[in-house]
DNA sequence: GGTCCAACATTTTTT
DNA sequence: ATGTTGGACC
């Protein structure tokens, strides 16, 4: 394919995209504006004219938008080459090349969240504080965002100001002892320590920027703080660095992503050329009119026009139901007419904000027959069979892994008992040894002679799986592992007909790495692609059926029809707690997320009335309902059943005066109050006739609740950035 | 060492 | 309402 072909078809700025080759390049992709097909064609276009495809590193943040950018980018002829991976396999995998420089050991493990979580559990009990008032799932949480922010133990007394959040420095430190003890590392660790070698080492750095010449990052917006000094690092000579994304599209602030990363990269990079691509092919004016709608009540923004020339289309339904059944039933009667229609089950995708909403749906969706796919978070690898049979192969990878070692030690039960292993860890705490090295001289344990006989037993077949990776390959220390342990014998005592075929699956996996890697094969690395893959792609776009997911999983597809539930106040701006505020930027932009992939329908539903956690409510409708466009929209409401007549609250009138009169009041301003002084918007919420809206007062942090329309001491400020945050 | 019941806490989750 | 985890008991 010619240098020409590949402009062909383009439009001015998507050529201008494609053909910027040096110094650092922002491309702002409105949804559905062809950003992968100028990002693929970006590289083809570098591979031919200025460099060699190996200089070119494309990182993204899912394994499945490596697998698919690296299958586009062969497509159009590029030499192989081109690395193109997650930002935590190419740390991984630089930090094994250069483990010597980062102070690591090649072998190291790498814990998910179960791992660390066990990881976690030890810390809280060597600092000797009560897993109850530190939950280790909580604490893995705030660890995990400090690292995210590059921030250590010994400074996370400045990060975390009060009090409370300072607790955990202890914490902090005694997990990274557990986990440096056990010679692991965890997701954020490969990040970190990265970020950190790249700031170091500056010969490394060097070496790396002569390797990786054109840096491409993908989904910029998500990038956390650690990612970005990656990105930076690896560019900060050459600043060859091209960068895509969307502030719009950035949900995933709670974890720790930094929106000002790409919001501010022009003050980063003073040279970057930006490129917005505004025109939308995937979706009809009218979808893409309600979106923009909503996601202009953000403030903290950029403002972007989005715009398309495909043709018109039905107009964006809105239901409000009586309660969630008549919600999920009406949905499933829509899919049907749908079907029945000549459409396919393929064509739609039903979104909601948690998890929890899908039952109802599935509920519906069975009772008519119709074919859907979950996606869920329990994947393969999170798997109690899969997790186990890891263990044992990761435990014969680095003998210092602990959590393995616990995992599986006694399991299956083979009369190592607690007992026992409390003494092992003992002694291997007294010694400074790995449980497993304490168990190669099992002198001095005083256990009897048939644990002792056991235990020999163990530590024996450990040795074969570590013989058998070395002398033979993957798949067949694999084998051994689930074998000869036990745990084959155990899931066909339990009848566990799945624990047996999925274990079967990791076999298969490790028999196609064994054949895509004839040699130079190791354990070790089958390990590391093992850890940092995730759900296999269990959503098949074109299986025919019906795909229900979050809002979350929903980025970067696209569907014919979309059905985005429970839009409703405290539920899409979603608040945990009551007296919580909700993020509401954030929550606008997964709205905006989910609504922009519809090409053709899109429908919002919500209810009057929700049973959550047990207990039954009435709900009001979401504000974002509050914030379409009225021409562009049909609303259906539903005569209420339960209580006829009665006004909720909340009417159209409460709509317009938040659509309009009050358009100017967002979460986030600033107002004075004659009173209280300095406060912020916390909530709005339609009420009555107008808008209620919840304020934060600076002056003694007190919440209080106003009507707007007679609050006359209120007043509203000009927008200001350097308002205070609370 | 295994089973059963009670208490608990319930977002989102690319790696 | 429900699924998970931990403790008590066999």
């Amino acid at each position: 394919m010619g240098v020409e072909e590949l402009l062909e078809g383009l439009t001015e700025p998507q050529k201008e995209a494609v053909t910027h080759a040096h110094g650092p390049l922002l491309i702002l992709a409105g949804p559905g504006s062809g950003k992968t097909r100028v990002i693929t064609h970006r590289t083809a276009y570098l591979a031919r004219t200025v460099t060699e495809a190996r200089h070119i590193l494309a990182l993204t943040f899912t394994n499945k938008a490596a697998n698919e950018m690296a299958e586009r980018i062969r497509h159009l002829a590029v030499e192989p080459g081109v690395t193109c991976c997650t930002f935590h396999s190419l740390c991984a995998r630089l930090l094994r090349t250069y483990a010597d420089r980062a102070g690591l050991t090649p072998n190291f493990s790498i814990f998910d969240q179960a791992d660390q979580t066990a990881a976690m559990k030890l810390a809280v009990q060597r600092c000797e504080l009560s897993t109850d008032n530190y939950p280790p799932a909580k604490m893995v949480e705030a660890v995990s965002q400090a690292k995210n922010d590059m921030v250590l133990p010994e400074d996370y007394g400045q990060y975390a100001r009060d009090w409370s959040a300072r607790s955990i420095i202890p914490i902090y430190q005694a997990y990274q002892k557990v986990l440096a003890e056990q010679n692991a590392l965890d997701f954020d660790d490969l990040l970190l320590k990265m970020a950190w070698l790249l700031g170091e080492d500056a010969e490394l750095r060097d070496q790396l920027q002569d390797r990786y010449r054109f840096v491409l990052v993908d989904e910029y917006q998500d990038t956390n703080h650690a990612q970005y000094l990656i990105a930076r690092g690896l560019a900060l000579d050459h600043e060859n660095l091209c960068v895509t994304g969307d502030p719009d599209q950035s949900i995933y602030g709670w974890r720790g992503a930094n929106i000002h990363n790409i919001l501010e990269f022009e003050e980063d990079f003073p040279k970057a050329k930006i490129v917005r691509l505004e025109k939308n092919y995937r979706s009809t004016p009218q979808i893409l009119a309600a979106a923009d709608a909503v996601i202009r009540h953000n403030r903290k923004r950029k403002h972007k026009e989005l715009w398309t020339d495909n043709g018109s289309g039905p107009p964006v339904h809105v239901i409000e139901a009586d309660d969630a059944q008549q919600e999920a039933a009406l949905v499933a009667e829509t899919i049907a007419e749908h079907i029945e229609g000549g459409g396919k089950y393929d064509d739609v995708a039903v979104f909601y904000r948690i998890n929890a909403l899908s039952r109802l749906i599935e509920e519906a969706l069975r009772k008519r027959h119709i074919p859907y796919q979950v996606a869920r978070g329990v994947s393969f690898f999170q798997r109690k069979e899969v997790k186990d049979t890891l263990a044992y192969l990761r435990l014969a990878a680095n003998p210092k892994d602990r959590v393995s070692f616990l995992r599986i030690v006694n399991v299956p039960t083979r009369g190592i008992g607690d007992t026992t292993v409390e003494r092992i860890i003992e002694r291997a705490d007294e010694a400074g040894l790995s449980p497993l090295e304490i168990l190669t001289d099992p002198s001095g344990l005083r256990v009897s002679a048939h644990t002792g006989e056991r235990i020999s037993w163990f530590v024996g077949l450990i040795g074969e799986i570590v013989r058998i990776a070395a002398d033979e390959n993957v798949s067949a220390a694999v084998r051994h592992a689930i074998l000869h342990s036990g745990l084959r014998a155990s899931w066909s005592q339990a009848k566990d007909d799945d624990a047996a075929r999925n274990a079967d699956e990791l076999i298969a996996d490790a028999a196609e790495y064994d054949r895509d890697h004839p040699e130079g094969g190791s354990l070790v690395d089958w390990l590391q692609q093992v850890s940092l893959m995730s759900e296999v792609d269990s959503v098949d776009p074109e299986m025919g059926a019906v795909t229900l997911m979050t809002l979350h999983a929903a980025k970067g597809l696209e569907f014919n029809r979309v059905f985005i539930i429970g839009v409703e106040d405290g539920l899409l701006p979603y608040r945990r707690q009551e007296d919580r505020e909700a993020d509401m930027e954030e929550e606008r932009r997964l709205c905006f997320v989910g609504m922009t992939r519809a090409r053709q329908s899109l429908t919002l539903t919500c209810s009057r009335f929700r049973v959550v956690r047990g207990r039954g409510s009435r709900s009001s409708r979401s504000v974002f309902l509050a914030e379409l466009p009225r021409e562009q929209i049909e609303w259906l409401s539903l005569p209420s059943e339960r209580v006829p007549g009665e006004n909720r609250g909340y009417d159209e009138a409460a709509a317009e005066a938040m659509a309009t009169r009050y358009a100017d009041w967002q979460c986030g301003r600033l107002v004075r109050h004659e009173d209280y002084g300095l406060g912020k918007i916390i909530w709005l919420r339609p009420a009555g006739r107008g808008v209620c809206a919840g304020i934060r007062f600076k002056i003694d942090g007190s919440e209080r609740t106003f009507v707007l329309e007679q609050a006359a001491k209120l007043q509203l400020l000009e927008y200001d950035d350097s308002g205070w945050d609370s």
